[in-house]
DNA sequence: TCAGCTCTTTGACTTAAGTCAAAGCGGTCG
DNA sequence: CGACCGCTTTGACTTAAGTCAAAGAGCTGA
C-alpha cells in the first residue's frame, strides 16, 4: 500500500527517526520510495516466529508487542515498540526467520522496509549502516539487563527495577503511570499476574510504594533502588 | 603491542574471520594496521561491567567467558568465544560502557580493534558493515532463545536444548564431549551445579542419555528434543 | 606418593514462585 | 440499566529449584 500523497510528510518522519536521523535528503527520499505503509488492527499478528523476515518494521502509529509463548501458553514479552522504533530486523542481517512473535497492542500503522532494497541502501550509506549498529548494540544492552534479572534477581527485584526504569523515563518525580495492564506486566517481568499482584501488595506493605490503580508513587527511592539492585528482599 | 613481523599472516587470518570476510585486501591491510595483539593469562579479566569500551576485542587464541554475577555471587554465563569471535562491540557502537564481564578462560592472544579507528574504517566499508550487523543480529536471536529458556523452560528443558545443540555442533552422531566443566554449564544453564548433577542423572535415569564424565552419549534423541520442545518432565 | 586443591555428587531441608479456585471490580455493549 | 467479560486480587496448596552440609573423585604439584 503506497501512499504517493504522503511522500513529503513520509520523508520528514523518516529523518525524525534514530535510525535515519542524520541521512541526507537524496537517501531518505529513496528510502521512502522503498518504504511501504501498511495498517493492523489492534490484536492483529504481524508475523510469528519461524516466520520468513522479508524485511522489517518501522512502527509510525500504535504500539507493537514482541513476545515468546512457551507450549502451555505461558507468555513472555521481549519488547513494547512504540512510534519511532524499528523492530523486526533480525532475519534482514542473520538471515533465517523471526525468533518470536510480533502483534499489534492498538491499532497501528507501520512502515515497512523490503529487506533487499533497505540491504542496497545500507551497503551505500555508511550513516545508516552506524545508526543500525547503534540499534542493534542497543538492544543487546537491553536483552543483557533482561537475562541478568531473569536469572539473577527475584520478582521483587525485577518489579523494583521496572518502576524505576519507568518512573526516569516518564520525568514524572516519584509519581508514575503503568503503561500496560498487570497482566503484560507480569508477562514482561517474566511471572504471572498472581505472583505480580502478590508482590506490589508486599512493596506497598513495606512502605516502598503507594498503588492507586495504574499510578504508583514512589515513597522510598533509596529503599527500591536497593532492591533493585540486590535481586531480593 | 604491534607486532609489525607478523602483519602479512594477520591480515590473512582476519580475511578468514567471519567478522572480516569478504573484505578487500587494502582494507584489511588498513585494519591489521589499527589492530593490537594482546595477551592474557588463564583467570585473568580483560573488562568489566562498567568498564569504558575503547574498542573490542577478536579472539585469536584461547577462550573468553562473558558473565554477569549477583551480588551474592551467582554467575550467568552470556557466552563463550573461541577462535574467530569478536567481542566487546556493545560500547563501541551504542556508546556508554560494558554490560557484563570479560575473563580469559585459558591462555589467550586477543586481536584489539580500537574504537575510532574501527568505526571510520566500517564508515568507508559497506560489506564490513552488513558483516557486523549479521554478527549483532545473530547475537540478538542467540539471547532471544535464551531469555525463552530462562523464563519460559524448567532446568531439564534447557539441559536437553543444551546437549542437543551440543551434539549438532559437534558432529558426533549420538557421542558428544561437555566442553565446560559442569559448573560452568550450569552457569550457562542458569542453574546451580547441585541442580545439574541432578538432572543429568534425572536423564540418564529415564533413560535419555549414558553419561561418562564429561563424555555423553543420546540414547533417546526424540525424547531429549520432546523435552527441549516443552520444556519439562 | 601423598597433601591439598577444586569439582562433583548426594541427602535433607527451605523457599520463591507457580497452580488452582473463587471472589471482587470495572467497564461496556446491547 | 444490568448482564457479561476480562482483569485483578486473595487464599490454600504444590512444586521446582535453591541452600547447606558432607562425602567422594580427580588432578596437580611439591
Amino acid at each position: 500500500m503506497i501512499d504517493d500523497n504522503r511522500d513529503r510528510s513520509l520523508v520528514e518522519w523518516l529523518g525524525r527517526t534514530s535510525l535515519f536521523a542524520g541521512m541526507a535528503e537524496a537517501h531518505l527520499r529513496e528510502l521512502s520510495g522503498i518504504a511501504m505503509v501498511v495498517s493492523y488492527r489492534k490484536r492483529t499478528t504481524i508475523f510469528s516466529a519461524g516466520d520468513q523476515g522479508n524485511g522489517f518494521y518501522l512502527v509510525k502509529e500504535g504500539k507493537v508487542k514482541i513476545y515468546m509463548i512457551s507450549p502451555e501458553g505461558k507468555e513472555q514479552i521481549l519488547h513494547i515498540f512504540g512510534s519511532g522504533e524499528p523492530f523486526g530486523e533480525v532475519p534482514v542481517f542473520a538471515g533465517k526467520s523471526f525468533p518470536a512473535h510480533a502483534v499489534a497492542l492498538e491499532d497501528c500503522r507501520l512502515i515497512f522496509l523490503p529487506r533487499d532494497d533497505f540491504v542496497a541502501l545500507v551497503a551505500a550509506n555508511p550513516a545508516l549502516a552506524l545508526n543500525l549498529l547503534a540499534a542493534l548494540a542497543a538492544r543487546l544492552r537491553q536483552f543483557t539487563k533482561m537475562i541478568d534479572a531473569l536469572s539473577l534477581k527475584e520478582v521483587p527485584g525485577r518489579l523494583a527495577a521496572h518502576l524505576l526504569f519507568l518512573s526516569e523515563k516518564q520525568l514524572a518525580g516519584d509519581n508514575l503511570q503503568l503503561e500496560l495492564s498487570k497482566t503484560q506486566l507480569a508477562s514482561l517481568l517474566g511471572t504471572i499476574p498472581e505472583t505480580l499482584s502478590r508482590m506490589l501488595s508486599k512493596l506497598q506493605r513495606e512502605g516502598f510504594i503507594r498503588i492507586d490503580g495504574a499510578k504508583i508513587l514512589i515513597s522510598d527511592r533509596a529503599g527500591l533502588a536497593a532492591l533493585a539492585e540486590i535481586g531480593k528482599f
